[in-house]
DNA sequence: CAGTGGTCTAGACCACACA
DNA sequence: GTGTGGTCTAGACCACTGC
């Protein structure tokens, strides 16, 4: 592990098990730097990893300050990316409903940049978040990046298995959100009545190369469903 | 204006103007060290500010490559840029419906971390879309800290006035987005029907030196709105 | 004006991609 | 192995806050 990020972690331990209040201020660069015998970029750059992770702030010519938590039973956005880690603080569960080889629609083409005639995986699943339905997603992977999937992987974690069993680095991805009504069908699967409102949120994951390998549409049950997201900045 | 931030903002135009496709490759560090006389730490934090924007991506032993653009008329959830920039292509106004001084909710004061009888500045305003309407927003702005408001600062820009007018800095924000049923009065506004979906966001906005002075409710018009987030790393 | 965070540099060394 | 991006350091200097 990278230095600054055993630093970041150190710090954000010490946030916690000595639960700072807001507006806490932490020791100055340099004292952080001879604690840690670290150079001062490195602080810095743990410094801004733990800002961008919400916790702290630090002001110019003033200090570092601990951050207010921010409300709790959101689900960030922009953590939980579908990532292993993320997923683990809730209870959630899946249940999978299809897995198949298809030919791509448009859609999917578009999104995945691939031919029509090249194979995707289809995946259905509803996760489950504390025994309540949170949502329905639908996945399709390029089978030429993921090229073997099953049921046991599909119910446990994707990401995990992309990451670890495939050996594939995971770069970025882009999120789109829009609201809707829900269609019966989707009404049924979350227990709720036709007409009612959604969120849907689209998903690509790039692999670090900058190949696209997963477009997913998750449709979400709005009265279990809210999300926060941190800006840093301006 | 810094050096990174300069150095970023060439290699941004260099991108448009050359309308480079992605996955073209840019130049390797050293030559743009060369080209802008930086050091590589200075390169590589102009790319860091790229890569954050989505412009492009950098993978390790391989090169430095331009991003795909991400879809069109989608409002960016973390450019804290108002509306203008995701939407410019769009004609976007405002109209104030109310502007008065009052004395916070609960809910407000704990958001803005202020007493009860502090006054606040409460704003409610109308956002139209190519002359539809985009949502409806509630404003409440701690007093303290923005002592004065008047109808022409809120129908242009209020973080303009706060930044350039007032001299304050900000520094980051919280955001909270959930989805629920309109009631009758902000369906009337919105020109739709009570129940029909809406998607609500919360947003606190923080002074740099940690004081939140902006809370603000608004209310999407769900036909009108859609939202994009980009993200980046694991 | 003292204290503190941030930028910038030059260079050593490391980790990964690709051929 | 070569090329390339990333980490880390030590230190000079800059910019902002607040007494």
């Amino acid at each position: 592990m990278l230095k600054y990020q055993q630093v970041a972690n150190q710090i954000e331990l010490y946030i916690e098990q000595h639960q700072l209040q807001q507006g806490t201020k932490l020791p100055v660069l340099e004292s952080l730097m001879d604690e840690f015998s670290a150079s001062k970029s490195t602080i810095i750059k743990a410094l801004d990893l733990l800002e961008k992770k919400g916790l702290i702030f630090q002001v110019r010519g003033s200090g570092i300050f601990v951050r207010r938590k921010s409300r709790m039973g959101y689900i960030n956005l922009l953590s939980n990316q579908g990532f292993k880690k993320d997923l683990e603080e809730f209870d959630i569960t899946s249940e999978m409903l299809q897995l198949d080889v298809v030919k791509p629609t448009q859609e999917v083409a578009d999104n995945l940049q691939i031919d029509y005639d090249q194979g995707v995986y289809y995946v259905k699943r509803i996760r489950y978040i504390n025994g309540q339905t949170l949502c329905v997603e639908e996945s399709y992977y390029d089978k030429s990046v993921v090229t073997y999937l099953n049921k046991q992987i599909v119910t446990e974690s994707i990401f995990h298995y992309v990451t670890e069993g495939l050996g594939l680095n995971i770069g970025f991805s882009e999120m789109y959100i829009k609201t809707g009504k829900l269609t019966e069908e989707e009404a049924n699967y979350l227990h709720l009545k036709q007409g009612d409102p959604k969120l849907v949120m689209e998903s690509i994951f790039f692999l670090s190369n900058g190949k696209p390998f997963d477009f997913s549409k998750v449709t979400y049950n709005y009265e279990q469903s809210q999300f926060f997201l941190l800006g840093s900045g301006i």
